[in-house]
DNA sequence: CTTCCATGTGTAACCGGTTACACATCGTGT
DNA sequence: ACACGATGTGTAACCGGTTACACATGGAAG
């Protein structure tokens, strides 16, 4: 591999002066410049990354944190992210914290050793103090916790009223919420957008909300203790596409109708939901918008250039399929 | 930041023996060794990775290059590779090739320039030569394509036959195979496979091969075509569980009952597969510990310790659920 | 005809580590 | 008593870049 040296030996020209020609910056004279570019293009020189980054203090790298990228709302969302970072020249590198603040905490203690340059945060587990203090550009995805930190969301309250708004109008008369974590902001919110609808109700009753963990298999053991109590209810409203799936596959084990007898409206809009049979209508959020979304907020924050929003809330879209009766429905 | 220059000055040592007691190789006095701990303790001294790297041509990462990490295969192979990274204090980069050599290849031109230390490839657009030339430690996963690149894959003929001999049994008379890409070897040898068992039978027709091109909705639109030219067909084998749910898509919206009247055998064991309804039948690999097989070899083999395996071949497993009539069903 | 600033280039320090080499000390075998 | 190898430590070069600073020019303003 040819070195800086290489090429201002052959460019007879000091190093100093390659490296203005490499970084455009100082001034150079034109023909110098031509010697230089010859020299380079001789060599076949490219700059050392790793020089490059000690001295710049900066490694054009930046990491995603997610619980787990297993989960295809991640890695849908890591592929956006991936896609951005590559195009402004950076690599991404992929953290699984298992939602586990200790793991959390050592990838990004390790990464700030090599001079990571940012982090996108898909996860929950740290406080905003503790985020202040890394004293490191970071983007909060779909997970907003503080006012200071900039962001990335969707509409969860609205896009929850929206799926419940619906349900009833299909003509549901019992509608039940699975819920994600208690914990998580975004499940509070896709909840209280479920009560804005339904909690004043005549029918309505608490104990229509279940928890399901964000967890398909948790959604599915949910739904059957749910359903055994109440077996009235004719419409669920699941706090993201894995437990409507797993409400999906409860229902239909019960050998209840879907869309006849049941409705399911899920949240997310994963690529996964249109796989199942039938297809799930859902509240989509922009996945992968949001992904590039943050990707881009965060390397303007790490160049230090103006974001001219802190805090996204992206709009969702109501995508009706089969687990609905809707009119442009195909079951 | 503390550097090794403030432990030395602290302990009263040269930054040599600091680093000496850092890497625990070269003689040091144990007194000196404490003096160097404490002080290292005290200034919460960490080494920096990139100066480190600098020196050493290694920056403790590795990069997973798949076609497309939202592909649940790839996803969960991701979710191995970074386990074990993680635990041998690696990182690792990310990369979406879209199955473009071009892409590749500038991932790995860009990752080389960061001491990358290796790759794992679960793609297959380059050639052995070209992985040959790239001088640095390479493990192809699931996709073999030289005897001299370390391989980790399954044994798809084996698997295949495996399939295809179960539906048999369980009374199909007529079956088909949906394939992979013409150019991908382990289509090749899933189709292979299932010549082995019916190329022969007095039923069997090319014509009941058609490609799905690893996509659901291709194998979807497949299988419409195909049922309408063969209605006889009462088994399929797809050559992986994408296009299998594809298939099982298409035979449910055609009211033709499944497992009843069709059974459906998939490739791979992607948890997906039992998220649908009915839970699919599947020869399973098993790609957690292909992933970390392969990051465990690429590790070795970054670290120069012998390889006692060049060539893995997993076996793996016929996973009965829903998609067939078998004993320990759970439709 | 100075003075001054824009232009152009080289020298060397620096980023934060690793390590070859030099040098000292000490125990031990003869 | 002496040679020698094991032990212990420091100095300085090196990895491959960036950049502060010094030192030229040359043209324009005063």
């Amino acid at each position: 591999m040819a070195t800086i040296k290489d090429v201002s030996r052959l460019a007879g020209v000091s190093v100093a002066t390659v490296s203005r020609v490499l970084n455009q910056n100082g001034y150079v004279h034109e023909d110098t410049e031509k010697k230089v570019l010859n020299a380079i293009r001789e060599l076949n020189y490219i700059p050392n990354d790793v020089a490059r980054s000690l001295t710049k203090k900066s490694a054009k790298m930046l990491a995603l944190i997610v619980p787990d990228i297993t989960n295809p709302f991640f890695n849908e969302l890591a592929r956006a992210v991936e896609k951005v970072t590559q195009l402004y020249g950076y690599a991404t590198i992929l953290c699984n914290s298992d939602d586990t603040p200790a793991n959390e905490k050592q990838y990004i203690h390790a990464l700030k050793q090599k001079y990571i340059d940012g982090f996108i945060l898909a996860t929950n587990t740290l406080s905003p103090e503790e985020i202040q203090q890394l004293d490191v550009p970071v983007v909060m995805l779909d997970r907003t916790i503080s006012s200071t930190i900039p962001t990335v969301a969707s509409d969860n309250r609205e896009g929850a009223r929206m799926a419940v708004q619906f349900l009833l109008n299909q003509g549901c008369r019992t509608i039940a919420h699975i819920r994600g974590p208690l914990e998580l902001s975004i499940a509070d919110e896709r909840c209280q957008g479920y009560l804005d609808e339904v909690g004043q109700a005549d029918w309505f009753q608490p104990d229509l909300i279940v928890n399901g963990d964000f967890n398909l298999h948790h959604a599915a053991d949910a739904i059957h203790e749910l359903l055994d109590r109440h077996p009235d209810i004719d419409g669920i409203f699941a706090g993201n596409d894995i437990m409507a799936m797993g409400a999906l596959r409860a229902v239909q084990k019960r050998g209840v109708a879907v869309p006849d007898a049941m409705q399911i409206v899920g949240y997310d809009g994963i690529t996964l939901g249109g796989m199942v049979y039938p297809e799930l209508t859902t509240v989509a959020q922009p996945i992968y918008e949001m992904g590039l979304l943050a990707a881009r907020m965060l390397i303007k924050l790490i160049e230090k250039k103006p974001l001219d929003v802190m805090h996204y809330k992206l709009d969702v879209e109501l995508v009706q399929r089969g687990t609905t009766r809707g009119s442009a429905n195909q079951p």
